[in-house]
DNA sequence: ATGAATGCAAAAACTTTGCATGACG
DNA sequence: CGTCATGCAAAGTTTTTGCATTCAT
């Protein structure tokens, strides 16, 4: 779906900023990108855009689902596009490269605990961290 | 081993701060706390201590590997002490509960995972966000 | 005694909010 | 035109740091 109606849909105006946030996490080389990261992008684009509007659109994005937001390590938040596709990530911590990957095994093992132990799954974050094989 | 041999070992003199912070963990209900939660309990017991000592001591204790950090959603980075067991947690979204847990199966299956892609794995992390059911 | 640890306050890093102006439909 | 969205600046949160004082060894 072209990203202007998904923005319609969402209940949000179609605006310069939310168009253009929404392509650069589209075109972006890095997937997984801080506010800041967002930020600067715009600047250097030559964007007249404010941090904290790139915040608000951020989160405003995730409640619509057209993006997810990540808590990796403390400090701050990273956002990618939401793809449809839930995957978790794999982070080398020797070169920082992220891969990501789905294992519809660990899915389920994860719902039955949950389920085991009397709550309902809403969420989910693994991380595996791990060094490229000598 | 007694907890003053721990802060020895580790190199680190043994000031009342430091000792009052490790039993308070090892004695918590609530055996995930954050910096401000340890600094209100300890203010509570008529300790006189700072904010700023309490992250300090709690980052030390971190990198000495006698407690390990986990930044789950919300905000705020929770401590808990190291028992040299691995455990995952499950977050109540609604309670703010933390369970822990363990699955042999999950464990196994990450292994392959990072060995599939040529990885190996030497950390994870894994919160599962749930909420009772009804 | 001497270097490490502490408390306090100030600063830093990240994110949210109030408000007047400007843009979308 | 009436909102809704924006930019800016100010305030909120969580965590870190500078510095003089106190404490452990």
């Amino acid at each position: 779906m072209e990203k202007n109606n998904e923005l319609r849909k969402a209940g949000l105006k179609v605006t310069l900023p939310r168009v253009k946030i929404l392509q650069l996490l589209d075109a972006a080389d890095n997937k997984h990108m801080s506010a800041e990261d967002v930020y600067k992008s715009l600047i250097d684009s030559g964007e007249d855009v404010g941090l904290a509007t790139v915040y608000r659109v951020l989160t405003q994005f995730e409640a619509a689902g057209l993006v997810v937001r990540h808590n990796f390590d403390g400090g701050h938040a990273v956002f990618e596009l939401a793809d449809g596709d839930h995957h978790d990530h794999m982070v080398c911590i020797d070169s920082g490269e992220v891969i990501e990957f789905v294992d519809k095994e660990i899915e389920q093992i994860q719902h039955k605990i949950a389920e085991r132990l009397g709550f309902e799954l809403v969420d989910h974050n693994l991380v595996l961290y791990v060094k490229k094989k000598k």
